[in-house]
DNA sequence: TAGATTGTTAATCGATTAACAATC
DNA sequence: TAGATTGTTAATCGATTAACAATC
């Protein structure tokens, strides 16, 4: 229940919803109209109030939204009071420095453990952690109850990982591998490809040549 | 002239384009209809045509689309054979990664210099690179015609970066800070926000366990 | 109370899908 | 030629914006 088949459009905007609240409470602002939110964050007030009656009527007529109670409501929507336990995948590059990412603890993901499959780096020390062998994936995530996958491997096996991590029980992958990972309904995929994106801003400086 | 003015949600599929048919070239598959696309890329044939349609006629009726030319006719769209200077600015964790990024040699993007605040890591070696001092940046990107940043540095501070180097002249800039930066309109801003990415993650993850 | 601003319904806009004539 | 499949127009669907009665 609670799921009103709420559109990803809405969903991607809340963590910025959540984010501009965080700024006005650290501005010790106590309350905000949806128009005068809409000046700062960009979206028409209209929209806000829309987006917002999703999932409850938080403001008050002829007063607006306290910005406490807001942020802390969105905070909730988005589940960052809820905790999993998390690993990462592929200690390269991007992974060590994932690993160091401080994102983690708002949105309650513990990271409990770093694998890679190289031998030269598996048992060296990244940060609090051993780098484990990617053939104990499975093993380590039926005993500790892992929740969520961090995925920071190349294309190539991108598949076969996620495969075996999902059979182990994984309910949840944040993906770095510029790949769409097959898994089944009841697993979630977040994908970050920093191809796409770099691509599209190499069209949008194309485009503005052009105009 | 070339901008009929195509949507975003148009301009974000190109990149997924290219990536599938650069692994139907590998696969040395020649020819494919829209209906084929369709099935392994996950867009309706409909809508695969409308996009291609978009930039020109590619296809032939009763054939399809040539894979390579196809491949080749995006890659152009993408603006993929276009050159630019761009530097990187935060050579933090994520800086020190996405300096090892190969993809920006097939966005022909080449990284000329990495430049850093902290004065412990200046004049140290990254790669191929001497990290330099932030302060040098706006003489470095007016001397050496720099076109792009790629921007990895804290929120606090971010605004001013990027004022500062929009006015010595960069015209494109790929953030990794997390915060709205505001530009002039000539300037392009592609943002990868990785908070916003784990907390969609953290919703979905959410929404499941409700169902 | 009067003014402000929400929550919500209705109108508009834009994006996706369906349909099919054109044509390879 | 007959079959296949595009390019493109029309229909549908969904998301955004506008409007306003409800109400704090």
């Amino acid at each position: 229940m609670g799921n009103k088949n709420i559109s990803m459009a809405v969903i991607r905007r809340l963590p910025k919803y959540y984010r501009y609240l965080a700024d006005l409470l650290s501005k010790d602002i106590q309350r905000i109209s949806s128009k005068e939110l809409s000046d700062i964050i960009g979206f028409t007030a209209s929209q806000i109030r829309q987006d917002l009656n999703n999932f409850g009527g938080f403001g008050q007529q002829g007063y607006g939204y306290n910005v406490e109670a807001l942020h802390r409501e969105i905070g909730k929507i988005l589940g960052l009071d809820k905790k999993y336990n998390a690993i990462l995948v592929g200690a390269g590059n991007l992974g060590q420095a994932l690993t160091n990412y401080s994102g983690f603890k708002n949105a309650g993901f513990d990271i409990k453990a770093v694998f890679d499959a190289n031998p030269k780096i598996i048992g060296l020390k990244l940060r609090d952690y051993e780098i484990m062998d990617s053939d104990k994936l499975e093993e380590y995530i039926v005993e500790h109850n892992v929740d969520i996958a961090i995925l920071c491997i190349p294309k190539n096996g991108a598949q076969d990982v996620a495969d075996k991590i999902v059979n182990a029980g994984v309910k949840g992958i944040w993906n770095f591998a510029p790949i769409d990972l097959e898994v089944p309904n009841h697993v979630i995929v977040e994908s970050v490809n920093l191809t796409e994106s770099l691509f599209t801003l190499s069209y949008l400086m194309k485009e503005d040549n052009e105009i």
